[in-house]
DNA sequence: CGACACGCTGGACAACCTGCTCAGTCGAGA
DNA sequence: TCTCGACTGAGCAGGTTGTCCAGCGTGTCG
């Protein structure tokens, strides 16, 4: 993960369909190292996928919000996150700390149809009680690659 | 947003880079339908890119955590969020309803590393005070595709 | 100091894919 | 029935990918 690395994330992030060539072309460095380098960053993990971007809200999903899950004591946590998986609107499950047992996003048509989906939530087996905070706006929509450049001078990825 | 779209989706998402060509023969359609299409689901914002995912653990920073944010009466929303944009260990940030004001969402090298982190985020002018939920487990992955294949029968994406 | 491993370079090649165009077909709607 | 939009199948030039290779510079290790 040196400069090189860096600057190719950032590139293909801004321009994604640059491709090999034209990101060597760009960078001034050989196409086998952009291969190479790009075939590294994937094994090692930091790129994870290249698949296409979906945006729930395009998809007709505009109303976003955060559920907070406490689960029964004897219902482990993971057959209710394989629950909450089989349910579309649920994009996202976490175990916590804290008050609550599970954190998950969850999308859905409206803010009327937000109690449906929460209701096939805490319908589950399992669910004992569900907070819900709504998301109004997003300020900052999900990103990473200021992380990539902060690690300028710092670790690596290598454990 | 029909059965054609929605298997592109899948199938863009299963395997990114099988190309326009190799979409056109698995899916036994023309080349230009195939083409044409993605071009559509670009332009409706169903797909937002084709930039790389980025994983935060590979890059070194294994330690996700939400932070709920109160801010100041006299402080707006958007400066604060701005200023929150500028700590690159912030990778999102909504504004809420509830108790608070702001979620944000949170990682860092070590929990140690954590308060750092935090420290940074409560120092910015502006945010009084806040409450940290750490993320112990991923149970479900971001995803969205399930909201595609779920919208078999549902509304369109044109609004 | 010398040998070695490693990564980058620049080049080459065939195979493939993309962007673009075009004429023809088909079904839905006016 | 006519028209429009979308899909098909085809073709073409140009660019890109995957995959080799030899050469070279650097850093490490004995």
């Amino acid at each position: 993960m040196d400069d090189l690395d860096r600057t190719l994330l950032a590139l293909f992030t801004d321009e994604p369909r640059i491709g090999v060539l034209g990101a060597s072309r760009r960078l001034g460095v050989a196409r086998g190292t952009v291969q190479a380098r790009l075939d590294r960053l994937e094994a090692t993990g930091v790129i994870t996928g290249w698949g296409p971007e979906l945006s729930p809200e395009a998809l007709g999903y505009p109303v976003t919000a955060f559920l907070t899950l406490e689960i029964s004591q004897d219902a482990g946590h993971t057959p209710v996150a394989d629950a909450l998986a089989g349910i579309p609107e649920v994009l996202e499950v976490h175990t916590i700390t804290g008050t609550g047992d599970l954190w998950c996003r969850v999308v859905s048509r409206s803010n009327a149809d937000l109690q449906r989906v929460i209701d096939q939530v805490v319908g589950l087996p399992g669910i004992r009680r569900s907070a819900t905070v709504m998301a109004l706006a997003t300020q900052v929509p999900y990103r990473v690659l200021p992380l990539v450049r902060a690690g300028v001078s710092a670790g690596l990825a290598r454990p």
